[in-house]
DNA sequence: CTCCAGTTCAAACGACCGTTTGAACTATGC
DNA sequence: GCATAGTTCAAACGGTCGTTTGAACTGGAG
């Protein structure tokens, strides 16, 4: 294959998502990103237009394969027939986690910086992810209640927030202090035990 | 009673608690503080001697009597035999919870402002809240360990991480990005939720 | 070759950052 | 009264921030 040389644009979204899942939006500098990207400070400018920019652009990037695969899983949950809990959990939490940690050292790169934004300090950028993942919400949150009648719609909507939330803190590997000592090594332990924890959550957790 | 004046330390204290909570710390200047404070910017270095000194003494300050409460109550649950799970995740939960969300405004304060720095982007400042927690962490997983006797050391490490998680990402009101729609209006009721869906997830999500 | 749109570049812009300085104010003990 | 320790103050320090500028380079089209 011809190499496929990255542009500038392309090295400043990865370098992007890199230095923003490791020290916030506000604490890296778009010089870092700049320098690390080799590329010029005014290229930020040149091909985003602005720091929240790149970030919009990293954001919507990293995300749309993982929602991609959200949403094909829910279609073909959905076309067999009333899914059980378990069955939405998995459609929900595995790509958030393998289709993205399985892609070796920038899989979990990715994966970080998702769960950094999630749960970014400013609100402004909390809600460039909402806004990414909106769309299918109210699916999931639909075939949840449908999956789960005896609940209250309060009581999936909390389920649904615990879920996403804990799916984003794994992400982010905000947890464990001395990384690499609480979190199992492989990603698919990960992925299952965190399945097994929230189906258990649902069924037995919410209120009757 | 005579006019309990506030200190310009303690206003600082305030004030830090309130910002860091709401824009995280590297989106709070020290000049934003000091203004609403009614303070001299010269007044943090002399009362602190730093930024992060500042944000140090606040999060001791936010912490200490949640903490004493989980040691009063897990002194008092050790006292009695055996705790069952249920019995450890309301002492761990409700202090964070309940003792903070019920002294109204300034207690939902001091909730988002722990569970913000729980989940902040840099590890410098995570580490700082898990070095205030840490002195009865231990004692919370030999409990829980004790408690779930089936479950294997990994599995409660990973039920820990995900209760401490859960709880700062309520405290943090970071979910919900409509404000005041998700959540529930009494405290008390998010307490009991979380610690039912916990329940659950410990009881029957640790793997066998 | 000339032309030109696309891209990169060094340099500078004003604004804001955390921190420091040294003088001015305050209250208490002598 | 005076001295003194504690506290507050306006002002400035050097540095970094995101952004902008205008010129220089690039490679293909006419």
């Amino acid at each position: 294959m011809e190499t496929p040389v990255e542009t500038t644009r392309e090295r400043l979204l990865n370098v992007a998502e890199q230095r923003f899942g490791e020290g916030g939006y506000e604490g890296t500098s778009l010089r870092a990103i700049t320098v690390a990207a080799a590329a010029n400070i005014a290229a930020v400018n040149y091909h985003f237009g602005s720091k929240e920019a790149l970030l919009r652009a990293a954001v919507a990037r990293a995300m749309a394969p993982v929602n991609a695969e959200r949403r094909r899983r829910l279609d073909q949950l959905e076309a067999g027939g009333s899914p059980a809990p378990e069955a939405l959990i998995r459609a929900f939490v595995e790509p958030g986690l393998e289709l993205v940690l399985r892609r070796g050292e920038r899989g979990a790169v990715v994966a970080r910086f998702i769960g950094r934004i999630a749960f970014d300090p400013s609100r402004r950028i909390r809600e460039l992810y909402a806004a990414e993942s909106e769309p299918i919400e109210s699916r999931y949150l639909a075939a949840l209640q449908q999956a789960l009648p005896q609940a209250s719609p309060d009581a999936v909507a909390f389920g649904y927030v615990n879920m996403l939330g804990l799916l984003a803190l794994h992400q982010s590997q905000a947890l464990s202090p001395t990384p690499g000592a609480a979190g199992p090594e492989d990603p698919g332990k990960l992925a299952e035990n965190l399945v097994t924890f929230l189906v258990a959550a649902f069924d037995h957790g919410l209120g009757s």
